[in-house]
DNA sequence: GTCTATATCTAGATAGAC
DNA sequence: GTCTATCTAGATATAGAC
């Protein structure tokens, strides 16, 4: 054969992490098909050996992003809860909210997986079930879990939205340090 | 002349009501100017007597969005917080997830307002530090505004996002109680 | 498996008739 | 001001050569 056994698997994951940090950046519409496979160094004719349309990538995109987003938004609950106050800084920094391509699919496909087909939604509420139980271990509290949930997309979205660079650290640090007031709250598990 | 005085007028206001609606409905990148035009009994050709480019229509849609934003979300603060409260439930409401067309902006464009012209995102800065304001009047603390605007936008798209109406619920519900609580924190001014 | 070439469709935008 | 017709560009997807 003119190409190895894992040739077609490894040229897989190359387009999967190519196109789940392009449509992160661009949005999945806008972004072509063409964008997508010459990013990894190939023509689009090449794509339809690896799936059988746009949407069907797109399925396995967000499977894939919800996983990651799952282990980003994830705290591990410990006593003192320094694991949950490293995670609000590390999704509530200015980088993230620079850098969508590497971040969180949440805020940056937001109003686009609204619309994406039920399968993919079910997906997505699973795996928001997965870091909200998490996050309620943490807090002790089934409100504030959602509530933190919320503002960090909803921070997200709104520091990308506005124009200047302080503006958009203002908006980040204020919900950081709302949460991490409520952080303050819990009441510390006996040993 | 073949038309009133007042035709030109009439047809740009209906054309903006219309796709106001229609892009937040469905997104801007994916609706494209024969749908904003057939959606008012005309055709594309006659798009172009109302607004140079597509984008052009964009700049005025999310100006007058952001004007409807922040009546929406603008609590009139009175001393009880009563006024606060209703907008709460109003935002939070399952209708306002399940009808995007007729709601706030935020949460319907999200990703793609990060995208447009500087401009553009200096408007929507502004209209933002407007709503901060008010909602930094009724509850007292700046972070607290930033967390429950931020709340606001991240729970929408959170609801509109998962497959089930019952998770939709959950998390507008859950969001809706957690800022009640932060009012009813809230010491009341003496009058 | 990938490339080139292409079929087909849709979109934004323009020209000219009325 | 609006319509029809059309240009051009870009998209998804397919066919056949290598």
């Amino acid at each position: 054969m003119r190409y190895s056994k894992t040739h077609k698997e490894e040229t897989r994951r190359k387009l999967l992490d190519s196109s789940r940090a392009l449509v992160k950046k661009g949005g999945f519409g806008s972004t072509g098909v063409d964008a997508l496979m010459s990013a990894i160094g190939m023509t689009a004719g090449a794509f339809y050996s690896h799936f059988p349309s746009k949407q069907a990538l797109l399925r396995e995109v967000v499977r894939e992003e919800m996983e990651h987003s799952i282990a980003l938004l994830h705290p591990a609950a410990d006593a003192s809860g320094q694991q949950a106050r490293k995670t609000v800084r590390m999704y509530l920094d200015p980088a993230h909210a620079r850098h969508p391509e590497a971040g969180c699919v949440l805020p940056a496909m937001g109003a686009e997986l609204a619309r994406v087909d039920p399968q993919v939604r079910a997906t997505i509420e699973s795996g928001l079930k997965h870091m909200h139980a998490a996050w309620r271990e943490v807090l002790g509290d089934d409100d504030a879990a959602w509530s933190v949930m919320a503002q960090f997309v909803g921070a997200l979205v709104l520091a990308r939205t506005v124009k200047s660079e302080v503006a958009r650290k203002r908006i980040l640090e204020a919900n950081r340090r709302h949460i991490e007031r409520l952080l303050d709250g819990v009441e510390p598990e006996l040993p």
